[in-house]
DNA sequence: AAATGATTCAACCGCACCGAT
DNA sequence: GATCGGTGCGGTTGAATCATT
């Protein structure tokens, strides 16, 4: 019974990756193009298995990657964007070009967590830690934000509930006060009232404006026929989300990014919910 | 200079999903 | 509708590196 085992386990290198290894993998992806992992080892000529060649290519050797150290603006970026989707770096990665999932994983365990903690924020939550517990008469996107994933079984449907159930066209959350940039933990934005008390953030929504990236149009009608999503993989269910988020045009959206097996037509998307219309 | 602890990050693992059959 | 293979994602691990004593 199961499943085959995705490759030749006795037969594969595992660990480190050798300079002579990424050589033939980034030959044989010139030649031949990605796609068909899991015979791409032996085509390559590598003991590898194909999940850790799609890994080291998409992670370390893709020409487009961009290497070095992340900007201010981009940690903000990934708060915010954290703060909305959850820990669905794959997504978020989506938002920083060059950048990949793993490496945004792992920037946000090693850094952002920190400076999260260091201004009183509970990383989990985007709330102050102090507040946290005793926060009640939550908003809706409190509530959003107190459910967020750590639970890794968390459907994705489940996680921006700040967008998707905002009564109006435009959700904002409360910015720090300039004292909380420290051990603050009063945290002003909780005496902020019904405008989203906890969400430490100051991200706008303003579904309005003027949009940077034309949803898909086969979305809508799509989306109008979904059911309850659940989980992530929604190209067919899904519309940019980029044009939700506003995010500005050109280079940060890269919805349109297909991959080579042309699985996926957006990069950046968020699940319907049930009911709500572009 | 050596030992120890802390941090970083590449890589692995298991699971879930999608499309094909 | 059920099953299977391929792929992608998120969580975790552990070796390498850095900082401190």
């Amino acid at each position: 019974m199961g499943r085959s085992p995705c490759c030749e386990k006795a037969h594969t290198n595992k660990g480190a990756w050798t300079k002579e290894e990424d050589q033939r993998l980034i030959g044989y992806i010139k030649a031949h193009g990605e796609g068909c992992w899991r015979s791409l080892p032996k085509a390559a000529g590598l003991l590898r298995c194909g999940k850790s060649c799609r890994l080291r290519w998409m992670n370390y050797l893709r020409p487009d990657l961009k290497r070095g150290n992340f900007t201010d603006d981009d940690d903000e970026l990934i708060i915010k964007l954290h703060a909305l989707l959850g820990n669905k770096w794959s997504l978020i990665a989506g938002q920083l070009p060059g950048r990949t999932d793993n490496e945004i994983k792992n920037y946000w365990n090693t850094h952002i967590k920190r400076k999260l903690l260091n201004r009183g924020m509970d990383p989990h939550t985007h709330r102050p830690i102090s507040a946290g517990a005793a926060a009640s008469g939550l908003t809706t996107a409190s509530n959003a934000a107190s459910s967020f994933p750590s639970s890794p079984a968390a459907p994705a449907s489940r996680l921006p509930n700040a967008l998707y159930t905002a009564p109006t066209s435009t959700v904002s959350f409360a910015r720090p006060s300039p004292s909380d940039d420290g051990h603050s933990s009063s945290g002003g934005s909780s005496s902020d009232g019904p405008r989203c008390p906890d969400l430490n953030l100051d991200l706008d929504l303003d579904l309005s404006m003027s949009l940077p990236c034309s949803p898909p149009k086969t979305a809508p009608a799509a989306a109008s026929t979904l059911h309850t999503p659940q989980h992530h993989h929604q190209q067919k269910q899904s519309i940019c989300l980029c044009y939700h988020l506003g995010v500005s045009n050109g280079a940060a959206c890269t919805c349109k990014a297909a991959s080579p097996a042309g699985h996926r037509v957006f990069r950046f998307l968020r699940p319907m919910e049930e009911g709500q219309y572009i």
